[in-house]
DNA sequence: CGGGAAACTGCAAACGTTTCCAGTCGAGAA
DNA sequence: TTCTCGACTGGAAACGTTTGCAGTTTCCCG
């Protein structure tokens, strides 16, 4: 028990092998009778096809790696749990490789996982590709779809992070501020993860353009968490001289930690402190948070369902097919701007 | 390029593909020589073995699977964060389960993923098999590991939820506190998720053993999210009259919810009520958040280690050797009690 | 210098499927 | 009744490794 193979099936049913494999999975040319006869048997004998052989025989794995710089993170576990709910019920397995913060589990994962031709393809989250590294995932035929991150070559799903960087920015400003401080991510989190210069950058260009100038002072950083964001914003705000009077953060986790930071100093948000995040963490609702709404989770389903798609392009045999790189679409998610009620006017 | 086999390296060495197979899997009984020429053939072709057709021939897999009931919630981030390191640097896959909130996905994931023989072994978070469910795995020879959760008959790393909500309580009775609210978990979420109503148990029988009601309108539910308890102990606090003076909450992002909660009400924590949480969220720091202590992380590192050290000793061929179930070691993981300021004597 | 053990090598048989291809069988048409 | 065609079926060749076994070399020692 356990252990049937499908030459027991097909002993027990009266059949051939290649009857009963036919008859299994639901391909034509099998009489009703033997069909019937060959899923008795199999249930009787508790029959589960080994994925190894089959695999070798098809050349598909149902079976697509991702991979995250971390799963601790709002954005990145939203997105898993996007990737995996689609693929469960596509009936593909999800392969996680979690890289974390240590660089040379980078490569190793690129070099002993990836490329050992288990994984009919490969999800990559803000993760930032060499060319060469992706010409090596192609090379084995093997579509990848990256979200968050530029992969040239691959189909893509993203937001435009420097233009709603922009955008937020450009709220405070349009509120009438003007001493306005930002809460950057960690760059040496990840050398590979190039997001938060990114909105960093929006900021500034829209700092820029209104003619304000960017206090360096004013641009702290922390790790992407409350706690992170909490410590540098207590910095920030110590001295009450030279507070800002509204703090961009480059996520709503750490927008949060700015706000916890601004209550410990008895500062009201919004009237003494302005504060807008980004991303659409279900928190932000209780701190009434003004932010940038990206559907990380929908993300997720959206690059798991393309990758699948391609997949089935791709059909027979992908290892010997063409290259399934065909169009590599860039596509970028929808957003939605949600004032709450963290912003207002800056003090008098 | 990329789809080069054995055969084209064996041809391009000079040697025989048996040779070229130990060598490459650095076996013994290859001359230096061959090694270097068999490498060197590999490299050149950059020629990566098939996992399927290895797993095929020796029957291990280097892949485990990780079922969780959500990804989102500390707890298990943390988890899966453990075992995915540990795995990866022992050059093992991991692939994910997360069955979430949809029993039928339940199912399903048992079904059709984990009995196809993919899989080296099992670990399982909160989850509670049947004994028939373990059976099944047991009996295609594959061993299991659970986390926090009850598995008759497999080995097992968990804390004594009960003893340890116990022990919060009686902090906060200790304290001389007997208004005690409990901010417990939904059961709804998952059925096979028992926890939080083990909590509640330790909960209610330390307050019974003091000899105090437990008050039913002072023990509601949440989603172990901080966004959910903000909002049931909103309500719990709402009325001044027939108000708790602490709070213990089966998670630290409950405990939070409810900080939360009491600031809007203009309460002081601890001064007017005390907090109490558990599990050693990270962001309990920024809210002095008295709490125990647990090492998630650690506990999915010890799970699959020794999952790992289960699948050396069952050596060569596990689908064909002996059952590896072995010893079921039930494991209780450490923790700590960590007492910081969300928790003072009650109010006069 | 001969003998034997030890080190190395290669052939071929697994591993468990899928699928091509050649065949068998039955039914309807002529 | 015979022929043709299509629907089924089964044998056997993949798929790409690992490894038992037997054969070949190498080396050491008497």
């Amino acid at each position: 028990m356990g252990l049937a193979g499908i030459k027991d099936v097909a002993d027990r049913a009266g059949l051939s092998i290649a009857t009963v494999s036919r008859a299994l999975s639901g391909k034509a040319n099998v009489s009703a009778k033997s069909r019937q006869l060959a899923k008795a048997a199999a249930d009787e004998l508790g029959f589960i096809p080994s994925y190894h052989a089959s695999s070798l025989a098809t050349g598909r794995n149902h079976n697509v790696g991702l991979v995250v710089p971390s799963i601790h993170r709002w954005y990145f576990s939203s997105v898993v749990e996007g990737v995996s709910g689609t693929l469960l019920d596509a009936g593909y397995d999800l392969t996680l490789y979690n890289v974390g913060d240590r660089p040379e589990r980078r490569r190793s994962v690129l070099n002993d996982f990836l490329l050992r031709k288990r994984l009919d393809g490969v999800i990559a989250v803000a993760l930032v590709l060499s060319e060469s590294e992706i010409k090596q995932l192609l090379a084995i035929h093997r579509p990848i779809v990256g979200i968050g991150g530029a992969l040239a070559g691959a189909s893509t799903i993203r937001i435009d992070d420097a233009r709603l960087a922009r955008t937020a920015t450009e709220h405070l400003l349009g509120l009438g501020h003007t001493r306005i401080a930002h809460i950057t991510g960690d760059a040496e989190l990840n050398q590979d993860f190039k997001l938060p210069g990114i909105r960093r950058t929006g900021f500034e260009a829209a700092m820029q353009a209104a003619g304000h100038a960017v206090r360096p002072e004013w641009v702290v950083s922390a790790d992407f968490t409350i706690q992170g964001a909490y410590a540098s914003a207590r910095n920030l705000l110590a001295s009450a001289a030279g507070r800002p009077t509204a703090v961009f953060a480059a996520s709503d986790e750490m927008a949060i930690g700015a706000i916890l930071a601004a209550r410990d100093f008895g500062l009201r948000v919004p009237q003494d402190l302005s504060v807008i995040g980004m991303d659409g963490h279900e928190l932000g609702e209780v701190f009434g948070l003004t932010t940038i709404n990206q559907d990380a989770r929908g993300q997720g389903a959206v690059a798991a369902r393309m990758l699948l798609e391609t997949l089935d392009a791709g059909a027979k045999r992908p290892a010997k097919g063409p290259s399934p790189s065909a169009a590599a679409t860039d596509r970028e998610f929808p957003t939605e701007f949600l004032v709450r009620n963290s912003t207002a006017v800056p003090p008098a």
